[in-house]
DNA sequence: GGCCAGGACACCA
DNA sequence: TGGTGTCATGGC
């Protein structure tokens, strides 16, 4: 599957702990704690990893303080919309019509099976968490990892597009690895701490947004830049 | 004007 | 199971 993959599971999974670590370290020295997610509330935390599939974050920041500003960051807020309301509001999200039906899928799910409470549905386990929210139109993999990790506080190792690239970029992993792969190769080396998995996806994002874009300058990526150096 | 952004899903072979 | 098209605004 990942490189490597001729050594001893044991080994393999050692030297995969090394090189996270390695990786987690210089990327906190070279930019610091990241300090994710920017949002004030659990209910926040949702809208803004709907919000901002395949978005940049200022969108769906607009969008969010659209709903702030007409004080509807609430499930009662959401339901009592309609679809052109919302899809008014979130617009500066980018695939707005989408995922107004997503956001709204997601409130009447947490509405109609759990009295609408945001509290009981993420207090729970968080296998039992994650498997209830891919059953939700519009959260896939990332989506519910995300809101596991920033949500619920519970260690589910978010898979991004920054992560693919750099760690496929470096020969880490194979590019045709797919997302559950990737994340169980976080998930079996790290230790399972809410805070390293928040600070590690944010860092490889940050240091995504500053060199690993798709054009110009970003092959080999800025963590090989930095690893070289 | 073109490329890209903190994806998910339907459809097809 | 894997590849491809679609959804859409805003920044650079």
């Amino acid at each position: 599957m990942w490189n490597g993959a001729g050594r001893g599971r044991t080994g393999l999974r050692a030297k995969r702990k090394e090189l996270l670590r390695e990786v987690y370290d210089r990327l906190m020295a070279d930019l610091g704690p990241q300090k994710w997610w920017p949002a004030e509330t659990p209910f926040e935390v949702i809208l803004g990893a709907i919000l901002t599939q395949n978005t940049a974050w200022k969108n769906a920041a607009a969008a969010i303080g659209n709903l702030r500003r007409n004080g509807l960051l609430s499930l009662e807020g959401i339901l009592g919309l309609g679809a052109q309301e919302m899809e008014a509001l979130i617009r500066p999200s980018g695939f707005y019509r989408q995922k107004a039906k997503k956001v709204k899928a997601f409130c009447d799910h947490v509405g109609t099976n759990w009295n609408g409470s945001i509290e009981e549905f993420l207090s729970r386990d968080m296998e039992s968490l994650r498997t209830e929210l891919l059953t939700i139109r519009g959260i896939g993999r990332e989506t519910a990892d995300s809101i596991v990790l920033y949500a619920a506080f519970q260690p589910s190792f978010v898979v991004d597009t920054y992560t693919y690239r750099i760690f496929s970029r470096h020969g880490w992993i194979e590019e045709s690895v797919s997302y559950d792969d990737l994340r169980e190769y976080f998930m079996e080396a790290l230790d399972p701490k809410v805070q390293l998995f928040q600070e590690f996806h944010a860092l490889l994002v940050r240091i995504g947004h500053l060199y690993c874009r798709k054009t110009a300058f970003c092959q080999p990526c800025s963590l090989r830049v930095f690893f070289d150096a």
